[in-house]
RNA sequence: GGGCGCUUAGCUCAGCGGGUAGAGCAUCGCCCUUACAAGGCGAGGGUCGCAGGUUCGAUCCCUGCAGCGCCCA
């Protein structure tokens, strides 16, 4: 049963994984009193999404807690799922029906529906197989999707109750609009750059004889000319007194023949382009803001449509006038620029004002244009009428409480009093100023592919809202006869999000897993969607549930590539963790690369810059390093930087364990290791002082790696596995172990005692490392737990390793301390002096103490086969000291004579650099303790410390110093 | 403009309820010593962004400044 000479990733995960599916190690199992509960639910990925490196570290995390808590004995459930993701959902069905030349108005609705959920079972969730190869251990049994009939039932009871208690409301609102995609957009899918764009002057004549610096218009700036076509008035601010004759006057709006009113509001800056503002409310948030103040005055009621005017069709160009006989507009919109897309619009107005010397000079001007995060067009606030939740008002205007009382205010409190705790906790800050700063929820959309809205309107227009249409004529008594229309729009995708942590659970049925793991332990998750998801799942848990939908919020950073820039597609810099696994040739990463860009002409300079960071490709690394890799980076800042170098060293470490594990079964497997299950008869075993000191460092190692990922720290956990295994358990402890092993000689109890260290070490270390790399750790483990005498199917339920402070011991500690002083010194000087370090050399000691000799006795073998001595001789005080390097062992001092050897000089050189050191040292603790404050106020036990630093390094000083006058003399 | 955060070794990052700075990678020597060359042994490298303050003592706490970044308007 012999491990390979090397780790081979690929060999063992995908052999594992399906074992512990198979078995139904993932699933929380059944009720059980006796176990406390434990539950994630995953941030569900979109259906039309892969794995890409954030979802691999933030499902890193979450596997390690929940295979954490699994192993400590907790029923745990990791909830998986995916959401509907209603816009890119329909974006992607929609090209493929564009690809056979068909658009999906060709389909109609609901064959369109039917097309998705094919694509759905075809191609949709490939996320979930990926999750798969991370070694991720949620209970797939119970894979939700947000369009399940369940959570499809939930949501509409949801909407129901909110729009029975008036939370939900229709109305006509600005929203943004994108124009490409027909839809309503929240401000959270918009995302702003900024971009250069150019700030127009424009002249507006002055009407009835009316002066501005002796010329006879006002100029106005703006960033967006076209919609001056929308322009209700011009704005001053009321104390800039450069306007304050105009305010009540009007001007004439050029290219019509419309008379525009000068307004006096605070929110003109005075300070910015002429102190001018044109306010047009239809097609930009502030003007609305200025109009909602004005709107019941004269002039602006004058104004047609009360002075909302809006300029634009659907798509963003100019519209036609309406004159119908009950809306006569008569020619509000001229006929020249209808039908103009917006930017052709614009030019045009451009055109036309300077050909009538209205333009006064146009500036460059940086500006934030927003633009849809999935079509990336240019976002136009536009009017129309949309769903909202409420989420601003105390009362409702018959009196009943509103949503910012029932929905707003608990999802605040909820954070303030503690019932939910984020982690770390400055999240919290940027919680509550969202929150405080809230608007209402617009959660309708325009588009096919989600949840319709469950309303239905009657030919007046009337509208009923319930479950279904049958739900609606009972509840309203709405007879046979009168024909109702559901609504055509369907909820935001984050509407069902936002019920994600008890949806899945089985509401609004009240199920023994709703019970059991509602409210849930922690949300993993990254700052981006604290607004998005966070605060949206803690309101509705709170209105539904009555209790928080999770008791605390774990905040990771972000992954970017290694030199902090965000990994993009158009970058060229993106990683995908699967490829991290498997490894890539370097012509399919450049395809990958290059592929469906949406600038193509970047491509050869990416294709260049991948063959130039990747002339090999990449190679593969293992599911376990990767996870090790993102664990290892897990600390609290907010962007996280992701060097390859960094999983190749955390690759080495696997194969590190790897080959650790090979020398205990070439050591054990077969022989007794002091267990009685395994035949040997006689379970006589002494411990040694190093199977002791290994032992008593374990147990400091469990209670870090413990209390570091009690507290979401798994860099701090990673770091003290790296350094637990390599440089105690591998670099000392099993070089120790060969001195006992490799002796014929050596007492067969004592030899038992390694053994059983060795393997039961390595068994504990497997169970620590096993909530981050699962697969390493289950291989290991399955050839090598009946030698620890550990019995079970899998590493994955058995115990966490817990800290034992009786198997602390400090004696051994100090002692191994000395063996490894020895030991370094004889290294360092080898080192120093390029003495090959397999070349075994004489050793003599002189100015040892009695427990210095003591200590030589109990530990020689150590120091022959570690250290590498020929032979140790002891000096007495008046003996002679050869022509030696030295080294400082507490106050002993170790001696290599070097006669023939010794480069005089670079020993000179070596014993200067080291005095300097120790004389550094020394001054500056002689110039603390001659501080009187310092003697006098700080704590006794600081002060002693000192004191003893000092004393030791007066010795080692004058022992080093010695040594040069000797070296010197030669 | 408001809020949040960052600045520590060449690179990527830990650290500290204040008591002489750590890791990985990279670099430089010496080694294929029967677990591991994806390795072993050793070495070099930091006035902890700058300036003040508190303190016996500041990388750590406070104030200001500079640079960088994110979010919101």
């Amino acid at each position: 049963m012999n491990l390979d000479k090397s780790y081979n990733p690929g060999d063992i995960e995908s052999r594992w994984y399906r074992h512990w599916e198979e078995r139904g190690y993932f699933s929380p199992g059944p009720p059980d009193p006796h176990k406390p509960a434990y539950c994630i639910m995953i941030p569900p990925p979109n259906v039309t999404g892969s794995l890409h490196m954030g979802h691999a570290f933030q499902d890193t995390i979450m596997d390690a807690l929940t295979r954490y808590h699994r192993m400590k004995g907790y029923r745990t459930l990791w909830q998986p799922g995916m959401d509907h993701a209603g816009i890119a959902t329909q974006m992607v069905v929609e090209r493929l029906i564009n690809a056979q030349g068909q658009n999906r108005h060709d389909y109609g609705r609901d064959r369109f529906i039917e097309k998705v959920w094919q694509w759905k079972s075809e191609s949709g969730g490939i996320i979930t197989q990926q999750l798969r190869r991370l070694g991720a251990s949620p209970d797939w049994e119970n894979e939700r999707f947000t369009m399940d009939d369940g959570l499809s039932e939930a949501v509409n009871q949801v909407f129901v109750t909110l729009f029975d208690e008036g939370i939900i409301y229709r109305g006509k609102r600005l929203v943004n609009w994108d124009p490409v995609l027909h839809t309503a957009l929240s401000d959270l899918e918009v995302l702003s750059q900024q971009e250069k764009g150019s700030l127009w002057h424009l002249r507006y004549p002055l009407m009835d004889g009316e002066v501005m610096d002796g010329e006879g218009y006002l100029t106005v700036a703006t960033t967006r000319p076209e919609t001056m076509l929308g322009d209700s008035a011009v704005a001053v601010h009321p104390n800039d007194q450069r306007f304050t004759h105009l305010i009540g006057k009007f001007v004439e709006l050029p290219l019509t023949n419309r008379r525009l009113p000068i307004i006096a509001d605070e929110y003109v800056d005075p300070e910015f382009g002429s102190g001018c503002v044109k306010i047009t409310p239809a097609h930009d948030y502030n003007d609305y803001q200025v109009w909602l103040r004005h709107r019941h005055n004269k002039e602006m009621l004058d104004q047609i449509h009360g002075g909302l005017i809006n300029v634009f069709t659907d798509d963003a160009a100019i519209r036609g006038n309406v004159n119908d006989g009950d809306i006569e507009e008569g020619e509000l919109v001229p006929e020249a620029y209808i039908g103009l897309d917006r930017f052709e619009a614009r030019k045009k107005i451009v055109i036309d004002l300077q050909a009538q010397g209205l333009l006064e000079r146009i500036d460059d001007h940086k500006l934030m244009i927003p633009r849809g995060d999935r079509s990336g067009a240019v976002i136009e606030p536009y009017l129309t009428d949309q769903w909202y939740v409420d989420l601003t008002r105390d009362k409702l205007e018959d009196g009943r409480p509103g949503g910012k009382a029932k929905i707003t205010d608990p999802a605040i409190e909820a954070v303030k009093n503690g019932s939910i705790e984020f982690v770390p906790a400055n999240w919290r800050k940027t919680y509550f100023q969202w929150l405080e700063n809230i608007e209402d929820w617009c959660i309708s959309r325009q588009i096919w592919w989600g949840h319709r809205i469950p309303a239905w309107y009657d030919q007046q227009g009337n509208i009923y809202v319930g479950k279904t249409e049958a739900h609606v004529r009972h509840k309203y008594a709405i007879g046979g006869k009168v024909k109702l229309r559901q609504d055509d729009d369907v909820l935001d995708t984050w509407f069902s999000s936002a019920l994600w942590p008890f949806s899945t659970l089985g509401w609004p049925e009240q199920t023994e897993r709703l019970n059991t793991f509602y409210p849930t332990s922690v949300l993993v998750t990254g700052f981006d969607i604290i607004f998005f998801w966070v605060a949206r799942m803690i309101m509705m848990g709170t209105k539904f549930i009555g209790q928080v939908p999770f008791r605390q919020v774990y905040i990771h950073g972000l992954i970017r590539d290694a030199h902090g820039q965000k990994m993009s597609k158009s970058k060229g810099n993106v990683l995908d963790p699967i490829d991290l696994i498997d490894g890539i040739e370097l012509e399919a990463l450049v395809d990958k690369r290059v592929k469906g860009m949406m600038q193509p002409h970047l491509a050869s300079n990416i294709a260049k810059q991948t063959r130039n960071d990747y002339p090999d490709g990449i190679p593969g690394f293992g599911a376990d390093a990767l996870r090790f890799t993102f664990a290892a980076l897990a600390s609290t800042g907010r962007d996280i930087n992701f060097d390859l170098g960094r999983i190749e060293g955390y690759r080495n470490f696997c194969n590190k364990i790897w080959n650790a594990a090979r020398f205990v079964l070439i050591n054990t497997e077969g022989k007794d290791c002091g267990q009685d299950s395994m035949g040997f008869g006689s379970t006589e075993f002494e411990l040694s002082n190093a199977d002791k000191w290994m032992v008593s460092q374990l147990q400091r190692s469990e209670l870090k790696i413990e209390k570091a990922i009690n507290k979401y720290r798994f860099d701090l956990a990673a770091q003290e596995i790296y350094d637990l295994v390599w440089n105690k358990y591998c670099d000392w402890y099993l070089e120790l172990c060969k001195p006992v092993l490799n002796n014929q000689d050596s007492r067969e109890a004592l030899q038992v005692g390694t053994r059983r260290t060795l393997v039961a070490v390595l068994e504990t270390i497997l169970r620590l490392a096993h909530p981050i790399m699962p697969f390493i750790t289950e291989e290991i483990w399955q050839r090598i737990s009946l030698l620890a005498a550990k019995h079970g199917e899998t590493i994955m339920t058995q115990p966490y390793p817990q800290f034992e402070l009786n198997k602390v011991d400090e004696q051994a500690e100090r002692e191994m301390e000395w063996v490894m002083q020895f030991i370094l010194g004889i290294r360092k000087i080898k080192g120093e002096l390029d003495i090959t370090p397999g070349k075994r050399i004489p050793v003599l000691l002189a100015d040892a103490s009695t427990v210095d000799l003591e200590r030589l006795k109990r530990n020689k073998s150590y120091l022959d086969v570690v250290g590498k001595t020929e032979s140790i001789g002891i000096l007495g005080d008046g003996d002679e000291q050869p022509e030696s390097s030295i080294a400082m062992v507490g106050n002993m001092k170790l001696l290599i004579p070097i006669a023939g050897l010794i480069d005089k000089e670079a020993e000179l050189d070596r014993l200067n650099k080291l005095a300097n050191k120790t004389r550094d040292e020394l001054d500056k603790i002689t110039k603390k303790l001659a501080n009187q404050g310092f003697v006098s106020k700080a704590p006794k036990a600081v002060v002693e410390n000192e004191k003893k630093k000092l004393a030791n390094l007066e010795v080692k000083i004058s022992g080093v110093s010695e040594q040069i006058e000797k070296i010197s003399a030669l």
